[in-house]
This record gives structure tokens, sequence and C-alpha cells, in this order.
DNA sequence: GGGTTATCGGATGTAGGACGTCCGATGCTC
DNA sequence: GAGCATCGGACGTCCTACATCCGATAACCC
């Protein structure tokens, strides 16, 4: 009807254009060589310059949000992030819920790989470990095997104590992936119950993880590790048989 | 300035309201017991429901459908996703390659993790490899072999042979993240330049891979992958030097 | 009557405008 | 000079209108 019918570009398919038009906000900010923390044009100047409307560039702009691309604040700009992964964790916890209703197959292929990562890389860990930090793993194990003694849950203090443990690799995309990963766990196992685990076996199991990597047997390290978290594979196979 | 104060939540910081939104609706998926294929509600329907106007529904939905929750349909619909892990990748792309500009840091974390989870697993792959499957293996490598006769660059052939080696452990995730990272590091690849590398030396030491896991010898494949990976990192920290 | 094509309705995609909300910065008052 | 009010810019939300796409129904032709 409109005779406005000039659209050169024969229409992909709209994710495809949605797609397109992400890869060209993080293009524009390679070709301006931002850095970490540096603004980006505000959301009018950005609908010019790519020729979209600001609702259709919104959508875009939330998604980079979302993927820790950049960053967005109220009412001052947008400017590139530094990293975060919270969406990621969101995503991953949605599909092991999701498979728990089914045989919870994601929800153990997500132990699968952590236990990979963990179990395969302590023993680097260890290589370049300070006293420092190994005292900041004690520390952790102490506080757990606190909590537990107050029949209280641990579930911070289990997480900082496995963070602890891969910090001296200085891998940030590591941490981030075990974050995603104890994330995803903590929401499942909330999902599943309190389960009736004893927590002071946990917290023991723990210590002897400690014990290990203070003495500096790393094929001792990574055997407890993997007996760790058959226990956590265990559990999650016991709630979806029920 | 408004009488009407009576606006119950305080409000919490828009960024928190929309990720509150996008739990509402994971929520509400898993509420109703949607598998994965089933239809979501309109995005008409979900903005009533939610008590949203359409627009801010849809910024949170176009999230979802980056974190491959749901599938979005031109013209026919939203429904619960199988399996997407493309925009983690495009993130992971963008911010390795915003690393390459400094000290490559984050382009070589990937590669540890990478390389923690394919030594670390090949073991277990090794378990449980058929021989068809191990000769599937065979097959991409005698395909590399091939294009690096003929002066070829073999990207996918190379992908292909590592997909391969960790089929066997039928765990999407493991192999979606492989993914991620193969894809991540090819357009890094690319952004180094072509490289001086010998494709012939590359397709030789994939052979020998392979002939380790074929001899079952799981120290030596994991010992040879470890290897393969040293290289790919020192070729990252040459590009990065220059 | 069976297969093909045209039309229709509904759902998502895009655009633009209007207004609310938040934040930092400027300038004023005390 | 310190504290506070105001201002302006930028993001947040909503609404309306129209475009585009898809599947399904219904009309059509053979």
């Amino acid at each position: 009807m409109t005779t406005s019918g000039v659209v050169p570009q024969a229409r992909f398919s709209a994710q495809a254009r949605l797609r397109a038009l992400q890869s060209d906000i993080m293009e524009l900010i390679l070709e301006r060589e931002l850095e970490a923390g540096d603004p980006l044009p505000t959301e009018s100047e950005l609908s010019v310059a790519l020729g979209v409307g600001r609702n259709t560039l919104r959508e875009s702009l939330k998604v980079l949000q979302a993927l820790g691309v950049i960053e967005i604040r109220h009412g001052f700009g947008m400017f590139v992030a530094p990293s975060n992964f919270d969406a990621l964790a969101d995503g991953l916890t949605f599909r092991g819920r999701l498979s728990l209703r089914h045989q919870g197959l994601e929800a153990l292929q997500l132990v699968d790989v952590r236990q990979a990562l963990e179990s395969g890389l302590i023993g680097s860990s260890m290589d370049v470990m300070t006293p420092e930090q190994l005292a900041s793993i004690e520390e952790a194990v102490k506080q757990m095997e606190d909590l537990a003694a107050a029949g209280e849950n641990f579930v911070a203090a289990d997480a900082e104590f496995h963070r602890r443990l891969f910090e001296p690799l200085n891998n940030e995309l590591l941490i981030n992936l075990m974050g995603v990963f104890w994330k995803v766990y903590r929401k499942i196992h909330v999902e599943i119950g309190p389960g009736n685990e004893d927590l002071m076996k946990t917290a023991a199991m723990h210590r002897n993880i400690y014990a290990a990597v203070a003495a500096g047997d790393k094929a001792s390290a990574s055997e407890l590790l993997n007996r760790h978290f058959d226990g956590i594979r265990r559990r999650i196979g016991e709630a979806v048989g029920d």
C-alpha cells in the first residue's frame, strides 16, 4: 500500500536482525576502542546511529546487559561492563530446575562439569598457593564446622571454601563459572528440599580436603573432591527418584 | 510532590525489577509445568498477568530468549526452548576480544578452563567410548590431514575432532560449553591473524592424541591434550606481545 | 472430491511519542 | 565554605499505531 517499498535488504528473520544489532553495538565498542568503564553513546544517539527505533535498540541493550557486556545506570548512562555472569546463572538454574521434573539429566551434567573443573584444576592451584591462601581455606573449613555444630546450614561457607580453593589460579572466568554452578546447585538444592544430609559429615569431608591440600598431596585432594561430588550426585539422584 | 505516595513497594533499582520480572516469567513456566516446546501465553496476556507494559515485558522476554530459556517465533508465538548457548558465546567472544587489547588475560583464562575440562574428562570419556565413536574420531583426524595436505585451514574439522572426543560422555552441557569456548577461540584466532602455524604439524598432533586414545593410554592422552593447549596459549601470547 | 491458492486472524516486530524516575551537577542560600 | 534546592540529561515505563510474519481456514480450480 505505501509507496515506500524501497526496503533494500531481503528481510532476514527477526531474530537474526536482533542478533545483528547486538553485534553492531559490540563492534561499535571495539571500533571506538572503549575500555571497561567507558561510557557508551546515549540511547537516542545509538538509535540514530544504528538506524533503529529506541525501542528495538533497548531490547538489544538489555540483552547485552544480561550478557555482562554493558552496564546500564538509570539516569546516568551506559558503560562497558567489567564482568557479570548472573544472567547465565539464571538461565542455567532455570534449565536445571526444569530438568529435575524429568530425570534431572541437566542437573547431573552440571555436576559433572563442575567436578571436572575442580578435581582437574586443584593440582595447578596447589602449585601456586601461598600460605596465606591456605590459611584462608582452613578458616572457611572452621566456619563450616562451627555452623554445623550449631545445626545451621552453611551454604555460603561451603561456596566460600570452594572459591578460595581456586583463588590462587587467578582465573576470574573460572571463579565466575564455578560461581554459576554453585548458584544453580544451591537453587536446585532448595527445590529438592533440605534433605537429610549430615552437616557434621559434610564439614568433616571438607576438613579432609583441606588436609590433603595442606599436605601437598595432589592425588588425594583430587580424589577427595571426586568423592565429594559423588555425594552430591547421589543426592540429586535420590531427589529425582522419589 | 504528587499525593499518590501510596506506592506499596519501596522501589528497588530498575535493574532489580527487570530481573524480578524475568524470574516471574520463569516461575510462571515452572508453575504451569510447561515442558520444552510448550507454548507460552501471548505478550498481551503476559503483560496483563504480570502487571507491566508490553514494552517492558518484551525487554525481559528478549533476555530470556538470549539465555536460551524461551524461543520466539515471529507471528506465531513463544515457546519453552530446548537449549541455546549462542548468546553466551557472543558475550564471551566480546570479552575475549576486548581483553586482547590489553594482556589477553581473559582469552588465556578461557584456554585454561577449556584445558581443564578436556584433559580432565578425556579419561572418563575413554571409559565409555564405543568402537564406532573411536572410528569417527579417526575420521575427523583424517579429514584434518587431508585439508592440511591441501594447504587449507581446517577450523571446522578441528572443532569436530574435539567434539567427538567427548561425545561418549553424553553431556550436552559440556558439549555446549566446549562449543562456546571453541567459537570464542575461533573468533579471536581471526582477530590475531592467520598466524604462521604449521597445518601439518597441528594435524599430526591431533593424530597423536587419537593414537593415545585408541591405545587406551589415558595419561598419555591427557598429557598430549595439555601440550596441545600450551601451543594455543603460546600463540595468543605472541599475538598480544606484538 | 482432492489439491492448490487466496484470504483472514492473531501474534510478534518496529517505531515514535509522552511522561515518570533517577542521578549528577550547577548555582543559590545561609 | 557547607548544605540545599533546582535544573537538565539520561534511562524506565507505557501507550498507540502500523508493519510483518505465520498458520489456518475457506474459496477456488481441475
